[in-house]
RNA sequence: GUGGGAGUAGUUCAGUUGGUAGAGCCCUUGACUGUGGAUCAAGUGGUCGCCGGUUCGAGUCCGGUCUCCCACCCCA
């Protein structure tokens, strides 16, 4: 029986260019999250069952996860989102200093088929801030949001951020009759409004919450805070007044790309106010590029004091994607960081001497990849060229005997021939920037 | 879980009514025995996804199966 060479489907294996590709990104990223003063934590990949069967939702535990049994009979989760797991360590910290403003760069687990911008075993990135009720922190994380997507190039009109309001969604079907018990149903109507077609949408909802069906679709119409029957039917309702608050501070602080959408939902069940996602305005990709929202209620699961939290996850794959689709990964992202210098061993007779040459410019901080292999001397300058690295430096009888080393600027073509104290100043000089 | 498409060299692909498995790129070697990208020439490399059936003969036809891609569901 010969083992496979494909990794389980969907599962994460990222060869060095398209690992090149992510570490760019996730650089961006960090860097818009530390702008903010957000600190970097991390929790278990592997959560017991229950953490998320209280508010996650039953699809996303039941049927879209990775589920086990331990040896000690436990039934546990490949983690599907992170969120409870930072609620958990909320509640067990201790003393914290408020507000938290907390990231993470979590792999997370989704047991379904893949597809373009769906894979099994995937990473994303979580950015929180707890223990602020004020709307601002709502802002604060879309800031963040619409900085990463600034920093890595996007341009207005090619993203956008929608987002909602779950108590005012509330406000407004109780508005339009529909009853509270029937509002979890409602939303999951609500959400897939708009992405089915009229008439698969008319029958599926008429099926699921029958008489309702219109005054869902009508909620699900409104687009536009000023709307005058939206106010009408919303008159002194504090959730419309935040919604409007956080839509002003948004275009205060300068974010053009986001817009009020009552058919905004999100699936995780644990969402108490605003939510918000950001999508590809372009046909390329579908899907979400981030989900999030405020949950005020999950902290306190854990007993002792409740605490208020608002976040997202940001898929890097489908942000990557995102990217891609616009041109927006530099090209030398893709063919890699070169070494400083390469140096090229004539025989083995030199080797030892390479040896220690290259550890006195390492020493120095230069990033020097030497030849193993003794191979010949246009075989070890082919594969140098390859790399794209600037200087080849040359080791063979003669140098080595009088302790110099030949230097060539594989770029201009010409050769020096200089002593080994020399050459880490003479590399380190002519370093390109 | 449901539907559509695709599996042939490392890679991108071609392969005619069923008749000896091909090309470009890559790689290796040589022209150039201490110097790269260019050029020229040669070469390595394939259980044609897998199993079975039809046939004198299957990459090609039929049945099954696996995998990947895309879409639905749901979601990052």
């Amino acid at each position: 029986m010969e083992l496979s060479t494909k990794p389980l489907a969907g599962m994460r294996q990222l060869y060095p260019a398209d690992m090149r590709v992510e570490e760019y990104i996730e650089g961006k990223v960090r860097e818009a999250g530390r702008s903010y003063g957000f600190e970097e934590y991390d929790c278990p990949t592997l959560e017991p069952m229950e953490l998320f069967l209280a508010k996650s939702g039953s699809e996303l535990v039941l049927e879209q996860s990775y589920r086990l049994t331990d040896r000690g009979g436990r039934e546990l989760l490949l983690r599907p989102e992170l969120t409870p797991s930072l609620a958990r360590m909320i509640a067990g910290a201790g003393e914290l200093h408020l507000p938290i403003r907390w990231m993470a760069f979590p792999i997370c687990f989704r047991y379904e088929r893949p597809q373009r911008g769906r894979v099994r075993e995937f990473k994303q990135f979580n950015c929180d801030i707890l223990g602020v009720p004020d709307i601002a922190a709502d802002v604060e994380v879309v800031l963040v949001l619409d900085r990463i997507m600034k920093s890595l190039g996007a341009a207005p009109g090619t993203y956008a951020v929608r987002y909602s309001n779950r108590r005012l969604a509330s406000e407004l079907l109780l508005a339009l009759g529909v009853p509270a018990e029937l509002h979890q149903t409602a939303f999951t109507v609500l959400d897939r409004k708009s992405k089915m077609s009229q008439e698969d949408w008319d029958a599926w909802a008429a099926d699921r919450i029958g008489p309702h069906a219109g005054a869902v679709a009508e909620a699900s119409g409104f687009t536009d805070l000023d709307d005058l029957r939206l106010g009408n039917l919303l008159k002194g309702s504090g959730a419309l007044a935040e919604t409007v608050e956080f839509k002003d501070s948004l275009s205060a602080a300068g974010v053009t790309s986001a817009s009020f959408d009552a058919g905004v939902v999100r699936g995780l069940d644990y969402y108490t106010g605003m939510v918000f996602e950001l999508l590809d305005t372009g046909g390329e990709n579908r899907r979400a590029i981030c989900g999030g929202g405020r949950y005020d209620n999950l902290v306190g699961l854990f007993g002792g004091r409740p605490m208020t939290g608002v976040g997202f996850g940001l898929g890097l794959l489908t942000l990557r994607l995102f990217l891609e689709t616009y041109g927006l990964v530099p090209a030398g992202v893709a063919s890699g960081t070169p070494s400083d210098v390469f140096v090229a061993v004539f025989s083995k007779a030199e080797r030892e001497a390479a040896f220690a040459f290259a550890e006195g410019l390492r020493a120095r901080g230069l990033r020097v990849e030497m030849d193993l292999d003794c191979r010949n001397l246009g075989r070890q300058f082919k594969a140098a060229a390859r790399t794209g690295v600037p200087w080849v430096a040359v080791i063979g009888p003669e140098e080595a005997a009088a302790g110099r080393v030949a230097l060539k600027d594989m770029g201009a073509g010409g050769q020096t021939t200089i002593s080994m104290e020399e050459a880490g100043e003479f590399l380190e000089r002519h370093r390109p920037s």
